[in-house]
DNA sequence: TATTCGTGGCA
DNA sequence: TTGCCAAGAAT
């Protein structure tokens, strides 16, 4: 496919992104790319600006409480992503000079950081040459190059070559392309009703060539969440975010009637570290007491 | 490799 | 109304 395309493409059609301000650290990209693991960019912006004011640079979060940080986690979702990116920021504080660091593996060693997400930091903050695949990428590759309504099941070795292949030799453009092909799977190579009007790919788009076929693979499944832990874990912890002392379990007994789930939830929570009982048995966020 | 882990908007 | 989807990581 042609790269630049969609280079040039993105040059006149980004999205003004708070976190692609001019002057934003490592930290603030980093600290964005974990509140945008699958969750949307509307829901997070705002978060993003609160957490930027109040803690500038890792060293800062690290020296909140565990609690605090999960309180103004808010509602985005997947709470331990707050107690990993709080840890992180301790690691970097005392290993790294309290900068996040620029090098793949690097960042791939510290807590929440994974494949997509090491590699966004070291592109998109300091402008690497480094393969960025996320579902937007997997699904515009997909499409463009192979042919194939929508991405198959990830493989991060397979993934990773797709991309590679795709970014051209010099740092600074190949960290701009990785932005640009995540951009135009955000923005035009969506998931359901693509707008390939406007595409500036489409000439060359091997699914368009291919007459879009309909996706063939194997089916995902499917993704429920009424009645599941997570939604019960999800009402357990609103309670003690939106409480500014511990509470009684009597309490939290009141977000769920089925007493087996609820009680597997909130140990559940306990062993993930994300609430903690306190010596006379009340419960809250951990730290805050 | 397949599951689990929140939350809410939208077609 | 409800299933699908949203810049994944850990196990």
């Amino acid at each position: 496919m042609d790269v630049q395309a969609v280079v040039d493409w993105f040059d006149a059609n980004a999205r003004d992104l708070a976190w692609r301000a001019p002057g934003t650290t490592g930290w603030g990209v980093l600290v964005s790319e974990i509140m945008l693991q699958q969750t949307p960019v509307a829901r997070v912006e705002p978060i993003w600006l609160t957490w930027m004011a109040r803690w500038p640079v890792p060293s800062a979060l690290a020296a909140e409480s565990q609690g605090e940080v999960v309180r103004a986690w808010g509602k985005l979702g997947y709470p331990r992503r707050a107690l990993r990116l709080h840890a992180a920021a301790g690691v970097i504080a005392a290993d790294h000079g309290d900068v996040v660091p620029a090098d793949v593996d690097t960042l791939l060693a510290l807590p929440g950081i994974g494949a997509y997400t090491a590699r966004a930091v070291a592109a998109f903050a300091y402008g690497l040459r480094a393969p960025v695949v996320d579902t937007n990428v997997r699904r515009v590759v997909a499409r463009s190059v192979h042919g194939a309504g929508e991405a198959g099941p990830p493989s991060t070795t397979r993934d990773l070559a797709d991309v590679d292949a795709l970014l051209p030799a010099d740092h600074a453009t190949a960290a701009r392309a990785s932005a640009a092909l995540m951009e135009l799977g955000a923005v035009v190579c969506t998931a359901r009703s693509p707008r390939c009007v406007d595409c500036p790919v489409l000439s060359t788009c091997a699914w368009q060539r291919a007459g879009r076929p309909a996706y063939t693979g194997p089916s995902k499944a499917p993704q429920r969440f009424a009645g599941t832990d997570r939604q019960v874990r999800g009402l357990l912890l609103d309670v003690l975010r939106g409480s500014a002392e511990p509470a009684a379990k009597s309490r939290l007994d009141l977000v769920w009637a089925d007493s087996g789930q609820r009680d597997r939830c909130l140990d559940s929570l306990l062993v993930d570290g994300l609430v903690e009982q306190t010596a006379d048995g009340l419960f809250a966020l951990p730290g805050e007491h």
